[in-house]
DNA sequence: TGTACATCAGTGAACGCGCGTTCACTGATGTAC
DNA sequence: TGTACATCAGTGAACGCGCGTTCACTGATGTAC
């Protein structure tokens, strides 16, 4: 009845399991209360069993940002599959509401990406930046396939090329294929989306009254008729 | 020579340096990270005296998010005013370059208005809201003056006035004067400029190479030219 | 099939630390006579 | 001008707390003979 549970087999349960109690705590108390001691209480376990799995806190951390990156990079991948590879409209639509659906859903785990770093942490750049890249790789995909098929209007932004100075070498080390109009431009629709998102998150939008999800929906339709007018 | 300062005559000079001590404490490490300890050790001075001039550490925490609020106001207010009251496209673009100057140079401040809730903490709402609308109300004026010169065009925004749900009471409680539409375009406004700074000072762009300032420039010119054109 | 042994995930005690907050106090200052 | 007193800003000790991390350990499991 009160046997210890297996020991052997449930090893690789474990770090699971911390994750998940790591999320859940996040989730309640925010991602810079994040503690070891109370992911281990709340697991019936002592926080020394933690260093089997994590070397240190920062290790923690990592993975979860990691993680957190992963799950909102393939929640848009997924809404982008929604649609035909030549719909990129509604490709372009479906990603932009995944972006918003996704943060709402997890509002901490979108502050522990992209808020108020956590102090006395920093994410070792190496080790995130591909799944940072992949976070945003649906829409870049779909800004590039805009361009290819001569939709992409870049007069619209009549300063992007003499303007912005890309260091193109640590987007393209980790495989990114986009050229610099498509990634110039989707970092401005992100930045846009982003600023929405965060603001509601973060309850700034509210105490003005506003309806966040209407906002939001006329901004995407605002950016996507900006682009795509020749 | 190592007299004792006359107490009386720095009372409400303590109070101050109590704040600056934060700030400079909060440049370093970060808001989430501040304490009555680190300030008070910072000062030569004892933690309880603190509690001379802040009932608790959560009234100091409100009093520095106010200040900022204030300054953050000042600052694009000031910029404003540096062109007469015609020239709205003069004073919209001074607004928006302050903001963002504002912002890169008092980072963490930004985060402690704008980013992610210090744990444990939430600010009294009817004490910090006037303040809070304040630091926006550079960029309503402006926006209610191009309405009022008939040059902010709705049309531009087709779901405004039917889709957004503003909740009037909060807004115009305070002394709000904008009309609906000033007000919505103001926010969506907002959204935009505070996604493209909040993801410069968080570190989320330099990763890709891109630069802020030009990026930030060409989004401001592009906000201007999509409400005012017919 | 049965016994001796190696493995190693998780334990429990302990470390040193910093935190917010309380409390009785002290001693320089300003004031009243 | 001189003395007695009230004020009250800042002190120092103490409280209980939670934190990350270390370390020697234990005891169930899997393995070798």
């Amino acid at each position: 009845m009160s046997r210890r549970p297996n020991r052997r087999s449930t090893t690789s349960n474990l770090r699971e399991r911390i994750i998940a109690a790591a999320w859940e705590q996040i989730a309640w108390e925010g991602a810079p209360a994040l503690s070891l001691r109370a992911i281990a209480r709340s697991l019936h376990i002592t926080a020394p069993a933690i260093y089997n799995y994590f070397p240190d806190r920062d290790a923690l951390v990592t993975a979860l940002i990691i993680e957190a990156y992963q799950s909102f990079g393939d929640h848009q991948l997924e809404a982008r599959d929604m649609f035909p590879v030549e719909d990129l409209n509604n490709r372009f639509m479906a990603i932009g509401l995944a972006y918003r659906t996704w943060a709402i859903t997890y509002p901490q785990r979108y502050q522990l990406i992209f808020g108020t770093p956590i102090p006395g942490y920093s994410a070792p750049f190496e080790e995130v930046f591909p799944s940072a890249t992949r976070s945003l790789s649906a829409l870049v995909s779909v800004m590039e396939a805009y361009r290819q098929a001569g939709r992409l209007h870049a007069e619209n932004f009549p300063e992007v090329r003499q303007d912005f100075e890309f260091d193109f070498e640590s987007w393209k080390k980790h495989g990114g294929q986009a050229d610099l109009l498509s990634l110039s431009v989707s970092i401005l629709i992100w930045a846009r989306v982003h600023g929405l998102v965060s603001l509601e998150i973060a309850g700034n939008i509210p105490p003005y009254g506003a309806n966040g999800g209407a906002l939001y929906r006329y901004e995407l339709e605002s950016i996507k008729h900006q682009f795509t007018q020749p």
